[in-house]
DNA sequence: GTGAAAGCGCTAACAT
DNA sequence: ATGTTAGCGCTTTCAC
């Protein structure tokens, strides 16, 4: 009965609205728009007939129709320092899986933090409101001001890999990542152990886990370990500040820590090329253990304590889903699983 | 004269709407609008009025309401099999920061090329119309009749990384990469190279740079080399991919190839780890030349053919977003460009 | 330069 | 079970 394609309508948009859908099923539009949605009151008769008279028309709904009559926009916003590094990555396309296999879309800001002239601050009533039901705050500092408006104006939100003060968090417990990493060198007879912490990037924008740095020493201590100044570092949370790391480290005279705990496994890796480069062994000479389960780490052998950032993306959707749904219990701080994998980059210190 | 903070509305949403703004600023919801967008005819004296009025009520437009009057999303999608992969991530960090220095805004979809049941595909009108004004596709393979469904409802896109058929498209002159890489190759002196070509994953799903595969032989055989096929090696775009290949490799009995040249740097560099741990060494036994420029690739000191995914990301939205802005001629193929690093990862052969 | 009014396409009471 | 009727908040002729 119906065209195959009855496209080509006279103006210039696509436009095959609920009402053609309604008339071509001799239904109204409040009975199309009950059907497509699968919603009740609805015999399956009509139901049936509406969807095919839709398939036929190649009916789209307008998401902004049903945006602006909702007051929803069924999409919910990730703010990320950076989309091109691991952490991230995983972390959105964890978010994006959730989100998609609801009828969510996922719109992505970014606050740029590499270089360039400091774009201005993204976050912002005018970037949210209105345009996500929810956010997703990755690893990102946000000011009381900031908090504040979101919870004005209602809208869940999560933070994943970085505490962010009166939010709820999705995370590794960072003392036990770090107890873990200790305790597995003490385990094969470490004592002297040096630390890799990261440093923050545009300050106060951020939330880096600056923590870690703390929890290392702390795990230490705990072990009845002091830790030494001298065997502290700081660098970036990359490759290259793993190699800056390692030349500082190597230039020092002086006795050397047998191992080094590094906060992610990019600056681990770092450590490890350069480390090579210099002719230090490892771990014959010097043991190293990363934070974060990086493929490429699999491939090198390095010992690490592992998590899943795809998993606290998810984790993090299905908590906003369900505010969204009505559960307003639904979002709250969590810890994600960690695990150490021991390889080869770990072994008892020479004597 | 205006209270800082107007909010508290009775319902539930924060409704501020131009209407309020139209009141307090004492002029009509038409002229707010103009002002606001900054369009002609609107007197100075009332639009810094409208503007001062806008700001203290915090007044936010409603993209849905705007959406719905005027047709578009200021929304472009970016259709990607992954986001934690280097390549995708560069891409979609430079679509990004393009896009929200000009007030538009990403949607995110995910193929989802990973583990798991194959998702359902999520290429669909449904997805795209009357919810983006434009797509980046990347790397990702479109059959004829998505395509055709997009040129019908007459959407800009730019495909980035990998050709469609029938759309315009914006990445590196494989073949002159290949040749890059083979000249160095050959400059050096090597005769015998092997091959290490990326495999396409869900199969007809993704538009993978297999081409690679025929132009790095043809890079070889327009230098008098006849690719060896005991030499051509087949693996995933990955380090575990480039591991794999590398232990192929060296369990081949027979004569050796004295280079490699790697359709990727993830690859390049699982090579490179596994032959450290075969104990091949690089570059004296081997000569190893990767693509992309990978950071990691760096601290290894890897040769490589780099490229600029994110500048290739975006310069296919510039196109967009200049389609968007009427000019047709705009969204074209263009080669992006690509130029070899040498590093410590490739000698003259051992004789 | 500014305003009035008619939609855009959908949803959500409220009727029937 | 289905239809009627208002809007949702903005843009956009078309008057003035």
């Amino acid at each position: 009965m119906a065209k195959t394609s009855e496209r080509a309508q006279r103006g210039g948009h696509s436009g095959i609205s609920i009402e053609d859908v309604a008339v071509a099923a001799g239904v109204s539009t409040a009975t199309v728009s009950r059907a497509l949605r699968g919603l009740p009151r609805v015999s399956e008769s009509t139901r049936t007939k509406i969807l095919i008279a839709a398939k036929d028309l190649g009916y789209v709904p307008s998401s902004s129709a049903a945006g602006l009559a909702t007051g929803k926009t069924r999409t919910i916003g990730v703010l990320a320092p950076y989309v091109d590094r691991w952490f991230f990555g995983k972390v959105i396309d964890g978010v994006e899986r959730e989100l998609h296999s609801h009828g969510y879309n996922l719109s992505l800001f970014n606050l740029g933090g590499r270089g360039g002239a400091p774009r201005e601050r993204l976050f912002s009533r005018a970037m949210v409101q209105k345009q996500i039901d929810a956010l997703v705050l990755l690893a990102t500092f946000l000011n009381p001001g900031e908090i504040e408006e979101l919870q004005d104006i209602e809208m869940p939100v999560v933070s994943v890999g970085g505490a962010v003060p009166g939010l709820s968090t999705i995370g590794v417990d960072d003392r036990e990542v770090s107890r873990t990493a200790a305790r597995h060198l003490r385990d094969l007879g470490h004592r002297r152990i040096a630390m890799l912490h990261g440093i923050g990037e545009v300050q106060q924008q951020f939330t880096v886990p600056d923590f870690r740095a703390t929890d290392f020493e702390n795990a230490l201590r705990e072990m009845g370990i002091e830790p030494e100044p001298r065997w502290t570092f700081r660098a970036e949370f990359t490759v290259e500040g793993g190699v800056t790391a390692a030349r500082a480290f190597a230039a020092q005279s002086g006795p050397k820590p047998t191992a080094i705990m590094c906060a992610s496994d990019e600056m681990a890796l770092g450590v490890l090329f350069e480390a090579q480069r210099l002719g230090i062994r490892v771990p014959e000479e010097l043991s190293v253990v990363g934070i974060d389960g990086h493929e490429m780490g699999a491939a090198v052998g390095l010992t690490t304590v592992w998590q899943d950032p795809a998993a606290q993306g998810q984790r993090a959707t299905q908590m906003l889903l369900a505010a969204l749904g009505g559960d307003d219990s639904a979002v709250h701080s969590e810890y994600a699983e960690h695990r150490l994998i021991a390889r080869e980059t770990t072994a008892p210190p020479a004597v």
